[in-house]
DNA sequence: TGTTGTTAAATGTGATAGCATTTTTGATAT
DNA sequence: ATATCAAAAATGCTATCACATTTAACAACA
């Protein structure tokens, strides 16, 4: 095989950009179609009822049809495609239930893995969270939503994943990738105020190893960077399905 | 296509059985083959660390090669099959680390699921839930095992899926699922107590619409029911990865 | 007996083709 | 204009084949 042939080949108008992804040689076709795809749904590349296809999406990655079946797959049993009565695939409605819904579970299963993780919280830790932070800055201020995404998640990622036994992290993920389609209509009306400040608020925590302190200062997190937002946009578009 | 080939055509000792799982006609071979699999997972048939190949699963179900990659791919995503670094398939091993931490996990999942059904709670659903528990008696004391295992998943959704928006059942199935190789050993160190008393709390306190006992009964019937056999089996035969 | 190197078998991966079904298109009639 | 229906295009599904890599088997040798 060898030859990954990664180049897009054609995109109609209404098809959004899917960007790449980093990825290692020894890293199959299928596994490289499923971590650009999931990045692409997180980020909110895809608005929420998009449809997507089989062909179009082995066109866009420049494919053929066996991996991206494949990867589409694995993100049905995520949550994160829906596959519809006609076996044709979309990206999930959101409606307000939903989300609301989506955002008590991501509660409740970060405050469970944050206080599975505290045990295992080391000073190394915490400075490696705290550079992620300010690369977090970094992206707020040049206004690139897709890195903020991406480093807010790393931020988390970082705490859930040191409890050496944890199995709640693919949970978390599955959440936030249903959350991702969602992202870019929270953005763009709730601009760019996000949550920066509360992920200083968790690192004091932190470094107390407080898990009181910190259970707050995660709460405010996901329920104000994301829920207010959330039903600000909700309120001027979105429509249940 | 349409002639579903699905008698097993041979089977070498080693492999366990796989049980077959009511489907309708319009469903695809590949989410056949998802279901059967699943359900053997998750009843047990497959003990922790045991391998699987593509070719031989498709020998054993009578399919091709491509819907059993698919639906293996999805088991994947739910962790209950694990991908090692040689591309090579197996049931995950079982850890007490990683067993208690599947527990805790299953125990914040179900308390918030039953929280957020409560409000939904009729007396027609709780009659439903009384008949699957009924029938649950029956299979313990026809002491048949992978319809205990059903019926009690089966008595656990009907309540979480009582909330119209309810995101947590595939997570608390993703959870079941990792659990399942892990249960032909419990119960047979555990023998049939099992947990059909908490059952009957359970009813009792939704009867009364109280969250407070409700969470108590589940909790009971989650920690009792797993974590001492468990912790039996641990004892005596598992050694860590 | 234990080790090493070679050969054969087994396995995962991905592209392709053929088929069934669904969706879209477009023409015709009302 | 609208509705109806037939043809065409699009789409999903699965079997099969070829290839690369890994694993197993086995012979030769120390």
């Amino acid at each position: 095989m060898s030859k990954k042939l990664n180049g897009r080949q054609q995109m109609d108008q209404t098809a959004p950009s899917i960007p790449d992804v980093t990825y290692t040689a020894d890293m199959t076709t299928q596994e490289h179609a499923y971590l650009r795809l999931r990045q692409a749904i997180m980020v909110g590349a895809f608005p929420p009822g998009h449809r997507l296809t089989i062909r179009g999406l082995a066109l866009d990655l420049g494919l053929s049809q066996t991996p991206i079946r494949e990867a589409v797959r694995r993100l049905c049993s995520e949550n994160a495609i829906e596959v519809l009565g006609n076996r044709r695939l979309r990206v999930p409605m959101m409606t307000a239930g939903r989300f609301e819904e989506l955002i008590q579970l991501r509660t409740v299963l970060e405050l469970h893995a944050a206080a599975r993780s505290l045990p295992h919280v080391s000073d190394i830790v915490i400075d490696r969270m705290a550079v992620i932070d300010t690369e977090l800055d970094g992206a707020v201020v040049a206004n690139d939503p897709v890195e903020m995404t991406r480093l807010n998640q790393a931020f988390h990622r970082a705490l859930y994943c040191l409890n050496p036994d944890q199995a709640v992290m693919p949970l978390v993920e599955s959440i936030w990738l249903q959350l991702g389609p969602f992202q870019r209509q929270m953005m763009s009306t709730h601009k760019t105020h996000y949550c920066i400040d509360r992920h200083k608020e968790i690192l004091a925590a932190l470094r107390q190893r407080t898990l009181e302190t910190l259970s707050q200062a995660l709460v405010a997190d996901i329920q104000e960077g994301l829920a207010l937002a959330g039903k600000d946009a909700f309120r001027e578009t979105q429509v249940p399905a």
